[in-house]
DNA sequence: ACAAAGAATGAATGGTTATTCATCCAGTTG
DNA sequence: CAACTGGATGAATAACCATTCATTCTTTGT
């Protein structure tokens, strides 16, 4: 074997028990994909994982624990995309809305899957208040950005008109409600027409900068 | 003793049939709104209701088929107030798309304990096909009314550059989305606002017969 | 190589819940 | 009034499921 001595950090374990969670939270999100929230067991979230029934308490304590994970891991994923492109150096105003748009409907972020989590918490929302308070948090501060972005944006193309506080609840609101379709009518709608929907709507607010694409 | 029992008078007995449905139905969605649909136990229903344990399966054979019969209830009563604008005789076709957003964000609409339901089985729908099967047919019919009054609209006030059908996709987004916002932001988010913000789109469609009004 | 620590297992446990059905009872009929 | 009808009840049942923990397997440090 190796006798050279590792740091604790990077030892096998405890990458593994890192992984391991991590393994458990993808099993997760693939049960409640595949059986819903409501009936997904721990024997489906484990088996799913190829592991044992015990492993779940043995790493979030409790099911609950573990669901309250998958949805942190959703938000964490889709926050820190929004965040690095909002901070971002070498984008202009401009390219950081494209970017965020092309973020909002990347592959990554509009997996079947996940959306399917994203809307079987919120459909739990109203009476599981820990599910909200996980996603207060990062909703408002991407709010802000996002209304900051389509303020300077106002300011650089003379967009008198423009509300931009406005604009940002509307913009949230459409992208919700296309995740929403492309979720339960995965037929009608495809990622790319989603995007092009959104994108109809910010040409009508700053229609210098951006321009309706007919893809169809 | 056997007097107390004379209380459940108040409880009529010949009550009928449907009545009784209709009753367990709105327990059904008071309970999915303040428990959640995962957590919605029959004595939770039952007792909501102020029956006793046994009625649901007397009335629906089993909790699935009540569960149906709520989205169904919640779906009928969506899916005809639409259709009784659209069929109205005495309205032209501006103002049935002002009735139409009207009803979207009326009191008996936007009821957060209806919504929660509509999106406590959105929720679900990826893993249960029955859910979905019982909203697509109404989705498509009011999509193709909705679609249609947006073509009259645009014909009537020469709007050259409108597409009706995907102004139809944009606005059932948007309001889907102002759904959830008024569901999960119920302090962010106030039921006129929301009403305000797909005017707002409308307006950029329509200028001639819609106008962003302020009222913040 | 060996002992100690850690990780993983899964049978057993205990609590929860949908469903059943023997019983009760109000209203109706003959 | 008595027998009948069918809605309503809720204790009992059986299935399900999260959690526990004694045991087994794996890695680590010396």
């Amino acid at each position: 074997m190796d006798a050279v001595k590792s740091e604790l950090v990077n030892t096998p374990r405890a990458l593994s028990k890192q992984a391991r969670r991590k393994q458990l939270i993808e099993a997760t999100i693939k049960c409640i994909a595949e059986k819903g929230l409501s009936s997904t067991t721990m024997a489906d979230v484990t088996q799913q994982a190829g592991l044992s029934l015990g492993i779940v308490n043995l790493h979030f304590q409790s099911k609950e624990k573990l669901l309250i994970e998958t949805l942190s891991y959703i938000s964490n994923e889709y926050t820190r995309g929004l965040t690095d492109i909002f901070n971002h150096e070498r984008l202009n105003t401009e390219q950081k809305i494209i970017a965020h748009i092309n973020f909002d409907f990347s592959r990554k972020i509009i997996d079947r899957n996940k959306l399917a989590v994203w809307f079987a918490f919120w459909g739990e929302t109203k009476s599981r208040p820990t599910y909200l308070s996980i996603c207060s948090h990062y909703i408002a501060e991407i709010a802000n950005n996002l209304t900051q972005l389509f303020a300077r944006l106002k300011q650089q193309g003379n967009y008198e008109q423009v509300d931009p506080e406005l604009v940002c609840t509307c913009y949230t609101a459409l992208s919700d409600g296309l995740w929403l379709d492309l979720l339960v009518t995965p037929k009608g709608l495809k990622p790319a027409q989603a995007q092009d929907v959104a994108m109809h709507y910010l040409a009508t607010q700053f229609p210098n900068h951006f321009t309706t694409q007919t893809r169809r």
